[in-house]
DNA sequence: AGCACGCCGACT
DNA sequence: GTCGGCGTGCTC
């Protein structure tokens, strides 16, 4: 078709065959509103019902060889997606074997009419650029500058310490690392893209910039924010002007103009895992993002994933290392912490230290679980208590009273253990509260402050202070911490997990960076190599050490990963589509997964990445298009699904 | 997904 | 003769 004005089309569908653009014919009344990124509504199947869809771009004509249909509606004539985020989510989604509309509902909020009449409305100011600043402290002069304006893709060590912003608040020094680099590309008119785990360290960053950068230049996306927020901080970054979008692992795909930067800070957290579907961790967004744009990007980290460490290795990203080794003054206690209440969890050479802190400012001790003896087992024999009604763990409420299960809440005050028959709990972890009030009748002066993932607390004065957190949730001190004392490593390090030496070290450097300079910091009940790399705080070392052990056991983030959710005849034939499609792939199992389904394990190097992926996206296609055979047994016939996931952190 | 098209059994 | 059953296939 030729002439007049086409529009290409990618429709909202979770289907696989539906996941290509559609041509329609734009009508003269939506000519001027169907421009590229705009919202629209389409028919689907020849005008029985409308789908809502992106106007990927504006054609001159079509290769589609059937009549086009008319493109029903402009949602709204706001353009969101632009062109680069739409190259980036087909890439992103491409190399997962998943929707580009599933990469873009991560990558726009749902519109707010309201904020949008709002942001129309408003002043379009936005604010003064920064002048060029003073050198990025800590590393070789100018290095960083220079790695940015070249676009270059740089790791770092961040400098493990506290420091003190002008507006005299504290934050770790890496916030002020990441504000300098992010006012430097602002000072050219560039914008900068800042990636934090959770909004505890979106606020440090914020403050940080605050100090260098004017706030109507900083946006922020996070999700605490209303919808409303959201959507007007979304728009605002649409804009032509330059600015720091800072927030959560969704902020790789925010809009930006004329991208400079894209930093990512303690990429291996967690949190920064993608949940939703495919699954693409910021990290891989932000390499390709960097690639199609020739921003720079920057990995930063008390602790260095072995993701990041791969990239060094193989001399794709480039490792700029501090100007002067600091190092936190971590001393390991081998000494057994006992399980008993009161002061022998915690060895004599950090209790003395932690009392002469005590008298001097804030402690923080780190412990590994949240809440009040998490785990019950029987007191007996020591088997797990699991609720009666339906299995789950049992917990002692925070606010005292009978054991409960975590799962049904069923209380399981008449509990029995099934193995040994007796009735009496025990608690077989210790958590915070319970570590907390032990120390407080140990410390019977000091002020006690609990922070957990359920009531975080921000941060802490320079008063002293007894400060139990949970790993993960410490707060951060006015001039550092004068003692850390991480108590539960031993008990960190028994969870089932590939990755939990990399965690716990993660976590431990984290809180260890929380201290002040030459405070001591306490690793209890932790030898080996482990302690090792934290004492010399040298942790690319053991990120190093890490990946070399995963390459001779063909483990990610050596190789690759997939895994194949299926009915077992799927699964077998996905398996083998995915082996035939690049030398060198290989697959484990399939073993028995829920529901009567299996899974497999695809292995692959980084080089057979695309084939591998589109294999097992054509597996996908043929088999959710494939005719569905009735069977026999009568019920509902529900469509076939081959559930493929790419490079699971929880994998292998 | 959802919906229209299509080729075999009980009906006014 | 025809209404409609659900299996099958496609979506610009």
């Amino acid at each position: 078709m030729a002439g007049g004005s086409v529009a290409r089309v990618l429709v909202d569908s979770p289907l696989p065959q539906l996941d290509q653009l559609f041509d329609y014919a734009v009508p003269e009344r939506l000519r001027e509103a169907a421009v590229a990124g705009v919202r629209v509504r389409v028919p689907l199947r020849s005008g029985g019902r409308i789908a809502n869809g992106w106007l990927v771009e504006v054609a001159s004509s079509s290769e589609f060889e059937g009549r086009l249909s008319e493109l029903d509606d402009v949602v709204s004539e706001v353009p969101l997606l632009m062109p680069e985020v739409w190259a980036l989510a087909r890439a992103a989604a491409d190399r997962a074997a998943g929707n580009a509309g599933d990469i873009l509902r991560v990558a726009i909020p749902s519109r707010y009419v309201r904020a949008e009449r709002a942001w129309r409305a408003a002043d379009p100011d936005p604010g003064e650029l920064p002048g060029p600043g003073a050198a990025i402290p800590g590393y070789e002069r100018g290095r960083i500058e220079t790695g940015i304006d070249a676009g270059q893709r740089m790791a770092l060590a961040a400098d493990p310490r506290p420091v003190r912003l002008d507006s005299g608040e504290w934050v770790g020094a890496w916030a002020a690392t990441l504000a300098a680099a992010a006012a430097h590309t602002l000072a050219a008119d560039r914008s900068s893209l800042i990636i934090v785990p959770d909004y505890r360290d979106q606020e440090q960053l914020q403050a940080a910039l605050a100090d260098r950068v004017d706030p109507r230049r900083v946006l922020r996306t996070d999700a605490r924010q209303t919808g409303g927020e959201r959507f007007r901080a979304f728009l605002d970054a649409t804009g032509a002007d330059a600015r720091v979008v800072i927030g959560n692992r969704s902020t790789v795909y925010a809009p930006a103009s004329r991208l400079g930067l894209i930093a990512i800070w303690d990429d291996g957290d967690s949190l920064q895992n993608e949940q939703l579907a495919p699954g693409v961790h910021p990290r891989d967004a932000a390499l390709i993002r960097q690639e199609q744009s020739g921003a720079a990007l920057l990995f930063l980290g008390h602790s260095r994933s072995v993701e990041v460490e791969r990239l060094v290795e193989i001399g794709w990203v480039h490792e700029v290392p501090p100007v002067r080794h600091v190092r936190p003054k971590v001393i390991p206690t081998e000494q057994q912490a006992s399980p008993e209440p009161g002061s022998a969890r915690i060895p004599s050479s950090a209790w003395r230290a932690a009392q002469q802190a005590l008298l001097d400012g804030p402690v923080l001790v780190q412990v590994a679980r949240p809440g009040h003896a998490p785990m019950l087992t029987c007191d007996r024999c020591r088997e797990p208590a699991r609720c009666s009604a339906c299995g789950g763990a049992l917990v002692v409420p925070r606010s005292g009273g009978d054991p409960r299960c975590v799962l049904c809440g069923t209380s399981a005050s008449t509990w029995r253990c099934p193995v040994c028959e007796a009735t009496k709990l025990r608690a077989a972890t210790v958590g915070a509260s319970r570590t907390a009030e032990e120390l407080g009748r140990a410390f019977p002066k000091a002020r006690v402050i609990l922070s957990d993932g359920e009531r975080p607390v921000l941060k802490v004065g320079a008063e002293p202070a007894l400060v139990v957190a949970t790993r993960g949730a410490e707060p951060i001190a006015d001039g550092g911490y004068r003692a850390v004392l991480l108590l539960d490593g031993e008990r960190m390090l028994l969870r089932e997990s590939l990755r939990v030496a990399e965690d716990c070290l993660r976590w431990w450097a984290n809180a260890a960076a929380l201290a002040a300079p030459g405070a001591p910091i306490y690793l209890v009940g932790v030898a080996g190599a482990l302690a090792q790399s934290l004492t010399s705080w040298r942790l690319s070392e053991w990120a190093s050490g890490e990946l070399a052990s995963r390459r001779a056991l063909r483990f990610p983030p050596a190789v690759r990963v997939a895994s194949v959710t299926a009915a077992p005849a799927l699964v077998a034939k996905a398996l083998d589509a995915a082996r035939d499609a690049a030398p060198g792939v290989d697959s484990l199992g399939p073993v028995p997964a829920d529901e009567g389904l299996e899974r497999g394990i695809v292995r692959f190097d980084y080089a057979a990445g695309v084939a591998v992926a589109k294999a097992l996206r054509a597996e996908m296609i043929r088999v959710a298009t494939e005719r569905r055979r009735p069977v026999a047994g009568q019920p509902p016939k529900r469509p076939a699904v081959l559930r493929v996931r790419f490079d699971d952190p929880e994998v292998p």
